[in-house]
Parts: C-alpha cells; sequence; structure tokens
DNA sequence: CTGTTGCATTTTGTATACAATATGCCAAAG
DNA sequence: CTTTGGCATATTGTATACAAAATGCAACAG
C-alpha cells in the first residue's frame, strides 16, 4: 500500500470557512483588533455559526485569532515585542531548515533553485517589488521542503501567516534591498557546496535583518500609544 | 492601568474540554491511534456534541488529534520519523531559550536553578526517576520563562505535549543518566557566566541525546511494521 | 454635572434535532 | 469460497432553538 489512500481532499465547512477567514485577514479586509460578529459573518461566508465557531478555533489555534470568553473572537494584533519575538523564532526555524537541507538537497533542486535565483535577480533588477517577494517566497518555501521536517515546515508556515497579517508594506530602502539579494546569493552557494552551518548562519542573519526592517516600519506607521 | 484586567480565568467549556482531553491523551487512558467517539465522550465528560467538537479543534491544532472528514477524530500516532523531526525542531528551540536566557539571566533566576540543579542531583543520586524527571522539567520550564519570549514558550511547550503523548518510560540506563546529570551541570555554569553560545551549543546537544534515548526506546517497544 | 443602577437589546454559549455520510452485515451472484 | 450490492445502523456534519452573558442606554440619585 502506498500513500494514495487519502481522500479526494473534499473540504468541510469548518476548514472551507477557515481558509476563506485567512484570506480575509491576511489581506487586510479583516484588519488587526477587527471584532469578528458570528452571526454577520455566518451570513457572509454563507454557514451556520457552528461550522464558523469551529473555523474560530482553527484559526485561534494558528494564531490568527484571539477569543476572549464571551466576548467573541478579534483579530490578533501583533506588538512590537510580538513581532520581535516572531521573528526570533523564524530565525533558528529557518537556520534549522537550512542546515537540513544542505544535508539532502539534490542537484536537481539546486537547479530549481538557481533558476529561481537568476528570477529573483531579474526581478531585483526592474526594481519589482511584489514579484520579488513571490520569488522570494518560493525559494524559502522550496528551502523548507528540501528539508523534508513537515512539522518544522509546519511551525514554520503558521508564523509566517501571523506575520503576514501584518501586511507590513516593506518600503525596503535600495541599499537593504541590494544586501537581501547578495545574501540570497551566498545562501545558495552555501547550499550548492553542501555546507550546512554556513547556511544556517546565513539564513539567521538574514531574518535578523528582516526583522529589522519590519520593526523600523512599525515605528514609523505606528502610534506610539499601540500596545 | 495595569494587566490586571483579565478575568478571573473562568474556563468556557470546549477548553474544559480540551483540558480534560489533554490530559487523557497525556495520560495514556487515550492512547495514539485511538478513536474518539463524540457522543460517548461527551457523555463521559458531561458537555454536549458541540464544545466538544470545539475542543477536538483546538487539540487538533496543537498536533495531539488529527480529524478525518466524516470518520472523527483520533489521537495522533507519532511515528518513528515524526519523532525525529519534533526532537530536530525542540533542539534548536531549546537553544535558541537557552541563548535568549543568556542573556536576561538574573541573579536570582541562578540561584532558583542552582537550587534545582542540587535537586536533581539528588533525585539522581537515590535513583529517583519520576522525581528527577519533574525536576528536570522544571529546570527547563524556567529557562523557557527566562527567556521572555512567550512565543517560543507556547511552541515549545505545545511540541512537548506533543512527544509527551508518547508515554516514552524511559529506560534511561545509568551511563546516560549520569551524562545527563553532568550536562545540567555544564548548563547552569554557562548560563552563570552569561555565555549564551555556549549554553545553546550544550542545550542542543542535550536534546539530541534524548532524541537518541527514544528512538532506541521506540525500537525496541514498536513492531517493526507501524507506519 | 457626574456617577450608578436597572432594563432592553445584542451577542455569545450550549444543547439538540435533523441531514449526510460512513460502517457493518447479510444475501445473492459468480 | 469470494465478491458485490444493498440495506440497517451508527456516526459525523450542520442548522437552529434556547440559555446565559455582555453591552448600551436611559433614568435617577447624589
Amino acid at each position: 500500500m502506498d500513500g494514495s489512500d487519502l481522500p479526494i481532499s473534499r473540504l468541510t465547512l469548518p476548514e472551507a470557512a477557515a481558509e476563506r477567514l485567512r484570506a480575509l485577514i491576511i489581506e487586510g479586509d479583516l484588519p488587526p483588533g477587527a471584532r469578528l460578529n458570528e452571526r454577520e459573518l455566518s451570513e457572509r461566508l454563507g454557514v451556520s455559526r457552528t461550522p464558523l465557531r469551529e473555523a474560530f478555533r482553527m484559526l485561534a489555534g494558528d494564531g490568527l485569532l484571539v477569543q476572549l470568553p464571551n466576548r467573541g473572537a478579534q483579530v490578533v494584533a501583533l506588538s512590537r515585542d510580538d513581532v520581535r519575538h516572531a521573528f526570533e523564532l523564524m530565525a533558528v526555524l529557518e537556520g534549522l531548515a537550512g542546515e537540513l537541507a544542505a544535508a539532502r538537497v539534490t542537484d536537481d533542486d539546486l537547479a530549481e533553485l538557481h533558476t529561481l535565483q537568476a528570477e529573483m535577480e531579474a526581478a531585483h533588477g526592474r526594481r519589482d517589488l511584489p514579484a520579488y517577494y513571490a520569488i522570494n517566497r518560493a525559494i524559502h518555501d522550496r528551502l523548507s521542503a528540501i528539508a523534508g521536517n513537515p512539522i518544522l515546515a509546519h511551525t514554520y508556515r503558521t508564523l509566517n501567516a501571523r506575520l503576514h497579517a501584518l501586511r507590513f508594506r516593506s518600503n525596503l530602502n535600495v541599499a537593504k534591498w541590494n544586501q537581501a539579494v547578495a545574501e540570497h546569493r551566498d545562501m545558495i552557494a552555501a547550499l550548492a557546496v553542501r555546507d550546512g552551518a554556513a547556511l544556517r548562519d546565513l539564513l539567521i542573519r538574514h531574518v535578523r535583518a528582516k526583522q529589522q526592517v519590519v520593526l523600523e516600519t512599525m515605528n514609523n506607521e505606528e502610534d506610539p500609544g499601540a500596545k
């Protein structure tokens, strides 16, 4: 028996609702701090309150919602400290993914990553920030997959979703952008020679640099009185 | 306004049910792979199916249950690979906690940890394994708290619960036990001199050693045909 | 004018009824 | 003897009704 005993992946209502909500949160349709009225949302999504509440529980487990007893659910609003803490974790998760990936990467994987890297440099060259982010994400997802640790991948993905809900429209300045692209080049190089320790350290520094960018963005945008 | 605006921590039914279930799973009352009948469990816990199902969603988010569409929930059964993956993650989480703790530890914290270390050595001296485990856990929890990163602490706790559900009655052999106690001594020493990098590396090695013990235990106990 | 109390309304929490799906068994065909 | 089809039963999925709690407002006391 192989692994094909999975159902054709029908989505149950709570799962579908959670998926929709997740998108609404990450797109910013439901902004941080927004209170979620059960009746209203259930009508909007076309499901009854019961599966919607199960969806709430799922998203709360992912850290996208907080649920207060008798006071409903609201979209999580990350404080600067929360962001700092999340990135501290992200850094070691990425680092571990890199270390594991270096031990398992195939030549085919490397070829694919080289292609992505070239696309990234192209996007960088024409100053196409959205494309850059998309490719950047693809590279990190690829790395996570190569690492071959589903628990790590899941933890990483969940944490990432929480940060995406911030929707920091990073005004990445040119110097930092150049730097990031250069770091990516180094990362692929480390991977190519299967130097796990080097790749780990590069990734940790890479994430910490991004942390700086995000925290600076938050400083500029946020009112000082925020939690 | 201070932080005392939290409710007196009343537990809602789904939360209470989840708490009970969590205990049943970790105690081994609901063994890995057990199917959870909603009607039966709801009667046993004295709640209706609706809050019970929300509890299921919470525990599924923690990775203690898996839910199959139209086929109910069952207690997760970790494969050897799952355990390997979980420990890979645990190692870097502990490492990060140590690194952060070294940067923040106070003399009071150190005094408390020295006390715990002494208790641990005493338990080790009289070959009291349950006491050893309890103190061991207390030390690691303390470290996690000193690290001051709630997101890390939560991730760590969740992952740990999943592993606890294994209930490996570790037949820790004497040599490995001596080794573990010695490692703890080194860890406290590194913390005392605020050497974060050293503490991180010690913790990572410490967890990997434990991983070995657990995997060997699983090899001995499990039938080779298991998933 | 300020603060407090009580009521009406809204919203969340829980139980239950009904629908849809899965499961197990038995009979009949091959 | 094995396999397949169909039915009865059990179990999960969803909607809804009712209960409990929180919220907002207005009237009143100070």
